[in-house]
DNA sequence: GAGTTGTTTTGACCTAATCAAAACAACTCC
DNA sequence: GGAGTTGTTTTGATTAGGTCAAAACAACTC
């Protein structure tokens, strides 16, 4: 039996998931998989830097490759806040938000505000087809307002 | 009189939106809010290369400049689409959404799903105060879907 | 266990955007 | 109407975030 920096038995089912969705089961994958579940809303930088703790050897560009792997295999969410770099989390499918703090840059979770499928119809589609809605709240974490507006400060 | 290349008579309500904001009304700022009102949802670079059409000396962190100035003062919005630089338009104050081509990048204005102010409570705000929200609907447009998927080839 | 196919690495490259300092122009005061 | 102050624009360098192509490599299949 191979042993890896990762534990064979918390890798499996990420294994299973990557393998389900058609894509070979690497080292790499397992890591950045790994890395997004235990820390969602993180950069590319964040997970290669993070990756890198247990895969020396590995390089941004990998990192790269997977995240859009995984985002085109429906495993991560990619989501762009502004003035950041993109962010990349596990929760798929549900359709929920983001509160995206301005001072420092946190990003929440949030559940959709009025359901499930609702937030995916606009009042006028003007002839597009829908594929997924993006809903972002920018304003101050509690952190930030109890420290001070970081505009006025 | 001063004769420039922008028409004194369509110039000055734009030069009193400038001024009112405090800030100084200069050429490229005129151009540039003259621009964003012919051509919503442009690019800094797509500003710059329309601005440079009048004003041949103008350079790019110009438009950075007078866009970010803008932006700070409420004057012009902007929009950060994924996989493309960010936008800018006039039209601000009005909590409107957008639709998000992700064939061809085209992006549309769609007015807000539940009326005005209800789209800036999410449904728990985690201690947040909300300052605005962006709410992007991403799919393909009708010439996108006509022409076939852009994915599929 | 060998072969095929997809993955990772390496390295160069690109766009979007930012920063600092000097030249310059707009508004204010007289 | 003209000088001074202050904010704006220009110039040029620099950065962050991300992409592309080809060779080395490893995972899955038979």
């Amino acid at each position: 039996m191979p042993q890896g920096t990762v534990s064979q038995t918390q890798a499996d089912p990420l294994r299973a998931v990557i393998s389900e969705s058609g894509l070979k089961v690497t080292a790499p994958r397992v890591a950045v998989l790994e890395i997004l579940q235990s820390a969602p809303h993180s950069s590319a930088d964040q997970v290669f830097n993070e990756a890198r703790k247990s895969l020396s050897k590995i390089s941004a560009q990998t990192i790269y490759g997977i995240l859009a792997s995984f985002t085109g295999a429906g495993l991560v969410r990619r989501f762009d806040p502004p003035n950041s770099p993109a962010l990349y989390e596990c929760r798929v499918g549900d359709n929920h938000h983001h509160l995206s703090c301005v001072g420092c840059g946190l990003v929440q979770d949030v559940d959709c505000v009025i359901g499930e499928a609702p937030c995916l119809t606009p009042s006028d589609d003007s002839g597009f087809t829908i594929y997924s809605a993006e809903v972002t709240f920018n304003g101050l974490c509690r952190t930030c307002q109890t420290s001070g507006s970081p505009e006025t400060g």
